[in-house]
DNA sequence: CTGTAAGCGAGACGGTACGTCGAGTCTTTCC
DNA sequence: GGAAAGACTCGACGTACCGTCTCGCTTACAG
């Protein structure tokens, strides 16, 4: 998160207790679900002390972000595939695969929480993690319109919308995972003629 | 909540405490967030003791979850319009009315950060609340089915997803609420003609 | 300390808590002094939650005031004696014996340094201790001059405050605790002729 | 304090921070008082790091009675006035006069509680600050001892206790500082012949 | 019409975690 | 190698709520 400045004397950031850190948050949130996740609980499992995490993160919830990111890529391929059908099913089957890694459904869910709850971490993680998935997006939507194979069902806002809505709404809300076949039914109806005829 | 046993001894639940707990938790949480909501501010404002909380509703968000349903109705018409268009466009309009209710928006991100945070609450919620409209919905398109105006674009189960994660969504993770366009582009995309050609 | 309002509802304070506690403070004073008393080793020892502290007392230091007052009985007898001479040496020695109580040196030197450095405690410890003590000594001073056999060797306030100052002085800055010896020889410096001819 | 080893390579100890430390220090404490006065404060205030403080005294208590030195002579007169009666109330008006500088006082009661929490500097302060003003105060006595005129009215010893325990009483538990009333009276006391008959 | 079993207000209790402060140590860079 | 800057581990601080409990009062049914 917050960068040591670059020409200044003094110690350096130690890697090792960010790395530990890191690992600390988002393996206790995989074990005992975000709940019961606290910072004292990350100091202690990380060896570190309470303050160090308190130095380099506002909050608990930055922590887990930041082991998110660091844990899983959580960055979803858009490279060009010719195809709009393609490509949206790859990015939907990107979220899927990442919602599989063990802990990471554990710790969306509890980063979400945080963010009603939270005001300020929510601006964080909309900006940070929520914001960068809609780019990766709404860039094979751009793509789709340069080609001119995109279908005109929704105005793209709304198609993001759906997209992400029906993931996170069944995580959130349902104990039911988003299963393959709703991958290609769901991109089915956002107007993509099948890949191969 | 819970009911009091019929023809035992001692005073009967108090209807007043009840209704204090209830308005004085909806509007805490409408006026500071959920975050700022707690049981003891719940009796302080209520003028009631913590335990006439505790007696009645296993936490806070089952107070909240409960005033909802008095505040606001939370029940949404089903009544039959004689088009699956009309009556889809009919239930997400009112579901968006609901959210424009002071209070209600930050009340169910609230119950649904809880539902994250809590697995005995989030069952409740999802059995008391979310499957409630889910079936409010499925009538909707039962008797679109009866009717044979059902569009078939998609799996019913996806339909309701896709509406419903489009609201949640909306309401989670952005700070545009869903407008009156996005409702009809919803509609549209979902299958349904246009009510009146 | 605090008292309980004599009628109001709810639980009364518990008297095993407050006893525990004051054990406690005492105990650990005196087992490894007062710098490494805490507010969270008194709870800890006494099995009681922090907050129970902290509810009756302003701080550790307040507490083990307290606890002193519990432990050593800290009104020294002032009973008429027929003569000065007698009455300042049953004083004296009645000083010196409380200080040979176990833990009580330790505990008035952590009190005392704890007046030095909190202002509040300062007040507190002086009006609710050491004026207690001075009053004691007046009484005597005073019955003296009613009798006519004060010896006048200086105005009664400087008598009270070398009789006090050698007492604390060598309490807490020598080793050497004030000695049978010493309390003779100062009961006969203050001009009191010795009790036996 | 600690002295830097002759003939060593790399810079000398540098005069500037030694200085602004202690200047530091007795600020602070006169300032916001013994309690309010941090090693991290003092660096600060000092302009210095924190280890420079540490490299060469073991505690803010060692700083602040090193400044002491600096700032006040704490070196009381003793030299030969031909009475023991003039040595004694020149030693008591220095004592006192000492204690009127501002800081001052706010210092010795600051070091003298610490001298009760740590053992270590409990040490330090009683050999270091202590005993040199009692061998002072002795020294008066062995020459009233020479010159014949002591009183005897007491133990050298006792006396000694008594003069610093009335001024060290009124500095720790009283608000009144000692007076020139005060001083005189105690020097009558002490059983010394007017100075001039 | 009386006893007794709730409901209720109040709030003390044992806990857990919070976020902050300072202690004393260690590390890096500059001079 | 001294000194600035400051990151580190550690331990205690005082606070906020949790959920449970105990008190003394007030109902209102049951015998």
């Amino acid at each position: 998160m917050t960068e040591t400045a670059p020409g200044r004397r003094g110690p350096k950031r130690s890697e090792q207790s960010r790395s530990a850190i890191l690992a600390a948050a988002f393996e206790v949130t995989a074990e005992v679900g975000y709940r019961a996740l606290t910072v004292e609980g990350i100091a202690l499992r990380a060896g570190v002390g309470k303050q160090t995490v308190y130095r380099w993160w506002p909050s608990k919830a930055d922590v887990l972000l930041e082991a998110l990111a660091v844990r899983a890529d959580v960055e979803v391929s858009v490279d060009d595939r010719g195809s709009y059908r393609v490509e949206l099913e790859e990015f939907c089957r990107d979220s899927f695969a990442l919602l599989s890694v063990p802990g990471v459904a554990a710790a969306l869910r509890g980063l979400m929480a945080e963010a009603q709850l939270g005001p300020d971490f929510g601006t964080r993680f909309r900006s940070g993690f929520l914001q960068r998935r809609r780019a990766a997006l709404a860039e094979v939507l751009r793509r789709a319109h340069e080609r001119g194979d995109a279908p005109h069902v929704a105005p793209d806002e709304l198609v993001t919308d759906l997209v992400f809505g029906a993931i996170w709404y069944r995580l959130l809300a349902t104990d039911r995972p988003l299963s393959e076949t709703d991958v290609s039914a769901l991109c089915d109806l956002l107007g993509a003629a099948p890949a191969a005829p």
